[in-house]
RNA sequence: GGCGACGUAGCCAAGUGGUAAGGCAGGGCUCUGCAAAAGCCCCAUUCGGCAGUUCGAAUCUGCCCGUCGCCUCCA
């Protein structure tokens, strides 16, 4: 497969640099506030690389690290009372509760900074022998002067990140550029002893390249991908590489250093010091997690892309499709496998082999789908269908439920009945708020439709309507079918 | 100021030299008492603008316009 390299800046073929293994390292969350979709993005793109990387027969070994301590964690603490280890397990909790709903795989490892101290010293003292690292009154610095090939990662040069009057002029640091790999204790900070050096806590930075190397790079020698958001490619990645490079056996850190495209919101960047973000615990829980996930495989993962409440309902419809054929499939199986179905998996491969083309990949599935009803007059060609449409649709963490197969939703609110009886009073039905009185919602539904129906036999047709009327202001959408009357309840957030 | 991405139908979006995928919305049809759902069909002579290269350009080059990102914490 080809995928993008943004170290080469170039698509290229990527093949594992031990055969059949492949490692990669994705910068996780700083718990420090509630994550946001734009969060949900990236690690959703990563979970379908793996995925894919699997599918192409290779071993996959995943690390997503948690940034558990930081200067982040430690103010939000300040302001809320708490430990910064109660606002890290806090947001990390919510954020791994979103992953699972939406479908992440879990990871092969999830190393907290915090855990991962002893190394991050070592490290540390080692690029003090090394000379790329100092000690200043505040903390230990990384000098960026003595690596010559900082910037390459982020096409950046040196002067010209010197003249930018953004960096913030620091007496202690022998060069504005030179970033903290170590800062000494403040009072009531958390800190780890280091001797000889002095007490503190790590910079931003150097934990993932501690946690790299420790986890999957125990020789030096590399790993096959390196992964996070665009926004990580400097000044973080571009750190890892000045911190890891100079130690390592034989560079480069990451054979592929792989970012995913940021999410906009308003067309701006979504982040918390924008203030443009719903928490992603709460888009959750309003929209179904797959049709989520579905809307982010429309666009290319490297694409900014700007997210709308409408695109998640677009999303969704189109998802409800694919389900469908599911289903019509599914129905007309006839249990027997055969072993392929023209066409579905050479489209997969050849879209997710480019660059993880998710949106030609979709429309494949599209297309494949539109045949399903011709498919059905087969049914060991339906099987079959179904059997590849659901393998690739896992691919794509799509995973069909047992819901597919049923109609929408049939999960009914509490509060259903006393609903129908405010929207059977408009409908001027007395009586029939006095029938479904106390029944359970499911019940009290079907009392209705059997009323309507008795109208409808007796072709009258006011009656029907209005019933149905009063049906639907509730959310219960009705299907008159040749073998009868279906129904489902569309919930509020999807109508 | 430096670096970079993007601009394709009403909306989203694939496509990076060979004559515009797919989705949503919309329209038509089938079904239906009417609806809804579902299925089928239709829906860009054209790719921000202007020049240029080429037999041929959405795709390459130049200039211009617009939007966004990174350069500070950020997935």
């Amino acid at each position: 497969m080809r995928l993008y390299n943004t170290r080469t800046r170039s698509v290229e073929d990527f093949v594992p640099m031990r055969d059949g293994d492949v490692r990669i390292y994705v910068c996780g969350l700083t718990p420090s506030a509630q994550a946001h979709l734009g969060h949900a993005r990236s690690f959703l793109f990563f979970d379908v690389l793996r995925r894919y990387l699997k599918h192409r027969g290779y071993r996959v070994t995943y690390v997503q690290n948690v940034t558990d301590v930081d200067d982040r964690s430690i103010n939000e603490a300040k302001e809320t009372g708490e430990t910064y280890r109660d606002v890290v397990i806090r947001y990390y909790g919510e954020f791994k509760d979103a992953m699972r709903t939406l479908g992440v795989m879990p990871y092969d490892y999830e190393p907290y900074a915090t855990e991962y101290i002893a190394e991050i010293q070592a490290m540390i003292a080692k690029l003090i022998t090394a000379g790329h690292a100092y000690v200043a009154p505040e903390g230990i610095y990384y000098r960026v002067a003595s690596f010559a090939r900082y910037g390459e990662l982020s096409n950046r040069n040196v002067e010209e990140l010197e003249s930018g009057a953004r960096i913030e002029v620091d007496e202690q640091k022998e060069d504005p550029l030179d970033f903290a790999l170590w800062k000494f204790a403040k009072p009531g900070e958390p800190s780890w002893l280091f001797e000889p050096y002095g007490d503190g806590r790590p910079g931003w930075h150097i934990e993932c390249s501690a946690m790299a190397a420790a986890l999957l790079d125990a020789d030096g020698t590399g790993i096959d991908i390196h992964g996070g958001g665009a926004d990580l490619i400097f000044p973080h990645h571009e750190n890892e590489i000045a911190q890891s490079e100079p130690l390592m056996q034989r560079p480069p850190m990451a054979n592929f250093w792989v970012h995913g495209g940021l999410l906009l919101f308003d067309n701006r960047k979504m982040a918390k010091s924008l203030g443009n973000f719903e928490p992603l615990a709460d888009l959750v829980a309003r929209h179904d997690p797959q049709a989520i996930r579905w809307l982010f495989l429309q666009t290319g993962y490297r694409k900014v892309m700007n997210f709308t409440e409408e695109s998640i309902g677009a999303a969704a419809q189109g998802l409800a499709r694919i389900k469908s054929a599911y289903r019509t499939l599914s129905q007309a199986s006839s249990g027997v496998t055969p072993s392929s179905v023209e066409g579905l998996d050479a489209r997969m491969e050849a879209a997710l082999d480019d660059d993880m083309n998710t949106a030609a990949a979709l429309a494949a599935l599209y297309d494949f789908t539109a045949r399903a009803a011709s498919m059905v007059e087969r049914p060991s060609i339906a099987s079959a269908a179904v059997a590849h449409l659901r393998y690739w649709l896992e691919v794509l963490g799509v995973t069909p439920t047992g819901a597919w197969l049923e109609e929408p939703a049939t999960t009914l609110p509490g509060q259903l009945v006393s609903n129908l009886q405010a929207a059977l009073d408009a409908a001027e039905a007395d009586s029939m708020r006095v029938a479904i009185a106390g029944l359970p919602p499911h019940e009290a539904v079907e009392r209705i439709l059997a009323a309507r129906n008795e109208a409808r036999r007796g072709r009258d047709w006011s009656t029907s309507d209005r019933l149905r009327a009063a049906l639907q202001r509730c959310g219960i959408e009705i299907n008159d079918g040749k073998d009868g009357t279906t129904w489902s309840y569309v919930s509020a957030a999807s109508r």
